[in-house]
RNA sequence: GCUCAGAUGGUGGAACUGGUAGACACGCAGGACUUAAAAUCCUGUGACCUUAAAAGUCGUGCGGGUUCGAUUCCCGCUCUGAGUACCA
């Protein structure tokens, strides 16, 4: 028979289903490898053609893996909770939950027709009760956790409540809230209960606070930092703005230097450790207090100090000036009366600009003069006091020290206010022009550092300023801790109570807590969160529970660990599950969450390996990110008449620049090679079912263009119609065919018949012109054995390097030489079936058991050695170049040495002929590769 | 602005360690089969020049360099895409 690849295909996926052949279990007799897509979140659109890109990658991948003898672990699930099914039961009425279900259950059909060799026992969902109730347990963890700095790790709580009880606040070093008490341990032990916890909850690693957040009004939520895009929603795009809220926070902070560590450790591509890096934002420095000058003042501070950070203490002998940020709290105390019009004016024009006015306006200069001065504590100097929009609240300590010679920004605003600007290096060029940032040179006018390299500088002031107590050196960091809630429905219930305006968690035993039903899905009158509707949404019967849900990032931040051992009721998963599983081997997906789901991820696990839950620092080993498959759009041009109004009349693309035209999206899926079928499209566009069409050579060629993947654009490409006409297995071979798999690029389906017509050529190997199964148990030729074990080499060396694009090329390269050499040889073929069964694996299940094999075993069978004896040859043709130029091919000899080949070649009378009679100057003979005759 | 990735035929792309640029596939052209079409199969296909054939010249974004030899290494530039943005 021919080859038919829908009865194929359907049988095999019954098959793996029915014999569960995926089910992975622990088995210490073969080396364990994890293999992980990230998952999904179940949209209502469900899968187009760019999604399994990654999912087809990491199966290939996986099925290898199985062929090369190791224990796969390979699962799927869902990422459930999330905004859009959300805003969708606002807008239906219809539970976020059905829903969801439905848009699983479309997801899995699809998923299902692709023949992923997925571990389906292991699902997560984690909108599950049954799931989130570990992430609740997770958040609980945390609670009752705290950074101790000098073990470098989290610990307990209780370890931080004995060092209160025995030496009070004064040994702990932990990273906690800046607004921590001093106390005794007298002072402890008459705390009442209240104040404890209140004192505790500013080192717990989770914990709750009054901060400035991301508050987007359309979504009714606040935002984490990633989570914002200029200003504006990453989804909806809605206006976000800063807002002052009580709000649960993750101390993410305080792993800020072991995240960045740990990048150094782990196989990722460069540009995400990069983006982890910036975000995460170390800076080494000084900070330094500025004493506020109150000699001719009379006024009552909250200190006497600005506190300043710089990475370049060694620049502050040049300093003219001193900038705070017009948030900054002592701003108010520190304007003069004379300088107040000026400052409040300035502060009132920073509020009217938005954010990214702000940003977009980086030129102007702006600030104002507060009227107060401060002193530099290496010269004695008095330097003025500003304020402007340049300097952060949320950076450092919102003070800035202007050194004008050494920064392009301080020099700038020191031009336009007149101030001085001093040079401090004598490698400082130009500085009348511009700031030079130089390290270079000996210092000047800069005191007892003056004559002194950078280093020297460096580290003279940091000891004197430690020595003075007025500073020291620092290390800052960009990220701050993580917002952990969201005003919304569809998510994790924190496990949290409220009694006395403290929070306490429930007992481990009430998890989980199940999220509660309610009316609608909108805030309360009053403004609370969703979960304000809930009845009966209280603790005990008289306390109320928190009203916030997690955020989507919450159940993504450990769910690798959930599909080692997904069923436990009684952990997140058994010791002896982690301890087999421990890591991802390799995890694919996209680039996009770089800054959010992967760095979170690497939190969480840092904090469950503190407390002795996991064994690994870092959980994904080995990360690549897909390209994004962009959509490719295709137009028609219906032409327009005078007055601007469309006809019925449609035009070539190739003839309407002799038309005023108009561009209309046309579905992609009636288009071939940029041909459009008129007769599907007239269906498609009934208005047009009249339509007079202006054809080139007698065929209507459509306009392409690169957009977005989406419904509007015609442009979207489902897998189902491609499976329903080509199968399964052609579409895992064309998406890999595409190109490099990590590289960007639009889908285009034109193409897809190569493959398929490859794998027709594939099965007539196996049978005769009468499509009758037919191989023969002769001695294989050495060019058949050649042509295979060239394959098998491919095979292995390409998927080391994740290059499948150049597999599925070299597939067809092989059975293009085994046809011409009618191989009908059983061992070459059954090999050359395993070789190819994890790119294709139906088919080969079907030709591995028409071969006489037990029916499924395939996917076990052992993946070919290679046997380099078979790439030996005896003759190579040599390319002869002459000046660099290849002129021609020679055949000679692999047994002979460079001499000989030289003397071979130079011989040779075609050779001659390009010599004109001359003695080369220079001969190059590398063997097997190349001869280059140099005249 | 900064950081990163990239630029190869009409198209997607290959060339892994500096060694025959354009593998493989699409498209296109021609042919076979067919009453015809589809499907299938065969041949050709970087550009230029010339041709009966052969030969020749140019050619991996642009300009230089290193080398017997550069798509590959180095320097400078242009363009495209992604990320990031007053971070002190």
């Amino acid at each position: 028979m021919d080859y038919q690849f829908r009865e194929i295909e359907q049988k095999w996926q019954k098959h793996w289903a029915q014999n569960q052949t995926f089910k992975a279990e622990k088995d210490t007799t073969k080396p364990k490898f994890y293999v992980l897509d990230m998952f999904p979140y179940p949209s209502g659109a469900g899968l187009h053609v760019g999604h399994p890109l990654g999912y087809i990658a990491s199966d290939i991948f996986a099925r290898y893996k199985r062929l090369k003898g190791f224990n796969v672990l390979h699962p799927m699930g869902y990422d459930s909770f999330g905004l859009p099914a959300e805003q969708y039961a606002i807008q239906t009425g219809q539970h976020p939950a059905l829903t969801t279900e439905t848009n699983i259950n479309t997801y899995r059909t699809q998923l299902d027709k692709i023949g992923f060799s997925f571990d389906w026992s292991r699902e997560v969902r984690t909108s599950d009760a049954g799931y989130y109730k570990w992430t609740q347990w997770i958040f609980m963890q945390l609670f009752n956790s705290w950074y101790n700095l000098e073990t470098d790790r989290a610990e307990d709580i209780t370890t931080l409540i004995e060092k209160f009880n025995a030496s009070g606040s004064a040994d702990v070093r932990a990273v906690c809230d800046e607004e921590v008490k001093s106390f005794m341990p007298s002072d402890w032990a008459t705390m009442t209960d209240e104040e404890r916890q209140e004192e505790l909850l500013k080192y717990r690693l989770t914990y709750l606070r009054e901060s400035t957040v991301n508050w987007c009004a359309a979504l009714g939520t606040v935002l984490a930092n990633d989570e914002v895009k200029d200003g504006y929603s990453e989804r909806g795009g809605h206006p976000v703005e800063q807002k002052k809220m009580m709000q649960w926070s993750m101390r993410i902070s305080a792993y800020a230097e072991r995240l960045l560590q740990g990048l150094n450790t782990i196989d990722w591509p460069e540009p995400v450790k990069e983006m982890q890096r910036n975000w995460i934002g170390k800076s080494v420095g000084a900070s330094v207090r500025f004493k506020i000058d109150n000699a001719d003042a009379d006024r009552v501070l909250s200190a006497d100090y600005i506190e300043v950070f710089t990475t370049r203490v060694d620049t502050i002998f040049g300093v003219s000036y001193l900038v705070l940020a017009p948030e900054h709290e002592l701003v108010t105390a520190l304007t003069t009366p004379a300088q107040l019009e000026a400052v409040n004016g300035y502060i009132a024009q920073t509020k009217k600009k938005s954010e990214l006015d702000r940003m977009a306006d980086i030129k102007t200069v702006s600030g104002a003069f507060t009227g107060s001065y401060v002193i530099n504590p290496v010269s004695g100097e008095r330097v003025q006091l500003w304020i402007a929009d340049y300097v952060l609240a949320g950076y450092g300590t919102g003070a800035v020290m202007g050194v004008p010679s050494g920064d392009q920004r301080d020099w700038l605003f020191a031009t336009h206010f007149g101030l001085q600007i001093v040079q401090i290096l004598d490698g400082q060029k130009d500085i009348e022009v511009q700031a030079d940032a130089t390290k270079e040179g000996l210092y000047i006018n800069s005191g007892f550092i003056n004559g002194m390299t950078y280093a020297e500088a460096t580290a003279t002031l940091n000891a004197w300023l430690e020595e003075q107590g007025v500073g020291k050196a620092k290390v800052n960091y960009r990220m701050r801790d993580a917002i952990f809630g969201r005003q919304r429905y569809w998510g994790e219930p924190i496990p949290v109570y409220f009694k006395d305006g403290l929070p306490y968690l429930v007992k481990e035993e009430e998890l989980p807590l199940v999220l509660p039903e309610i009316d609608k899905y909108l805030p309360t009158e009053t403004g609370e969160p969703p979960l304000g509707r809930a009845e009966d949404w209280s603790y005990d019967d008289q306390y109320e529970y928190e009203l916030s849900t997690m955020p989507g990032w919450a159940g993504s931040s450990w769910y690798w660990y959930r599909y080692m051992d997904a069923q436990n009721s009684s952990d997140f998963a058994s010791k002896d599950a982690i301890a087999y599983w421990k890591d991802v081997d390799l995890y694919i997906g996209g680039a996009e969450h770089a800054t959010g789901h992967l760095l979170y991820s690497r939190f969480w696990n840092k904090f469950l390996k503190d407390l002795g839950y996991v064994q690994e620092e870092e959980p994904f080993k080995k990360l690549i990110n897909q390209g994004m498959i962009q959509g490719r759009s295709n137009f028609v041009y219906r032409v327009v008449d005078e007055e601007g109004r469309g006809t019925n009349t449609l035009v070539s693309q190739g003839l309407k620049k002799e038309y005023k035209t108009s561009a209309l999206h046309v579905d992609v899926n009636i288009v071939e090679n940029e041909v459009l079928n008129i007769e599907k499209f007239k269906l498609f566009r009934p208005e047009f079912a009249a339509a007079e069409f202006i054809l080139e050579n007698g065929k209507y060629i459509c306009g392409v263009e690169v957009e977005k993947m989406s419904k509007s654009k015609f442009n979207v490409v489902n897998p189902d119609v491609l499976i329903e006409n080509y199968g399964a297995d052609t579409l895992r071979m064309y998406e890999m065919f595409l190109g490099p798999l990590e590289q960007s690029k639009p889908w285009n389906t034109n193409g897809i018949e190569g493959v398929f017509k490859f794998l027709r050529k594939f099965w007539r190997l196996f049978h005769n012109d009468q499509w009758v199964f037919n191989v023969e148990d002769d001695i294989p030729a050495k060019a058949e054995l050649k042509a295979l074990h060239k394959i098998i080499k491919k095979v292995q060396d390409d998927i080391d390097r994740f290059s499948f694009n150049t597999s599925v090329s070299s597939f067809m390269i092989a059975v293009n030489e085994l046809t011409d050499l009618k191989c009908k040889n059983r061992q070459v073929l059954e090999d050359l079936v395993i070789v190819l069964s994890s790119y294709a694996p139906h088919i080969c299940e079907e030709l591995w058991s028409l071969l006489g094999n037990e029916a499924g075993s395939l996917s076990f069978a052992k993946y070919p050695v290679f046997n380099p004896e078979y790439m030996v040859e005896d003759e190579f043709s040599y390319p002869v170049s002459v000046n660099g130029k290849t002129r021609l091919n020679l055949n000679l000899s692999l047994s002979l040495e460079a001499a000989e080949i030289e003397a071979a070649v130079l011989s040779n009378e075609d050779v001659q002929k390009y010599l004109e009679g001359k003695a080369p100057k220079k001969v190059i003979v590398v063997k097997g590769r190349i001869v280059n005759i140099v005249i």
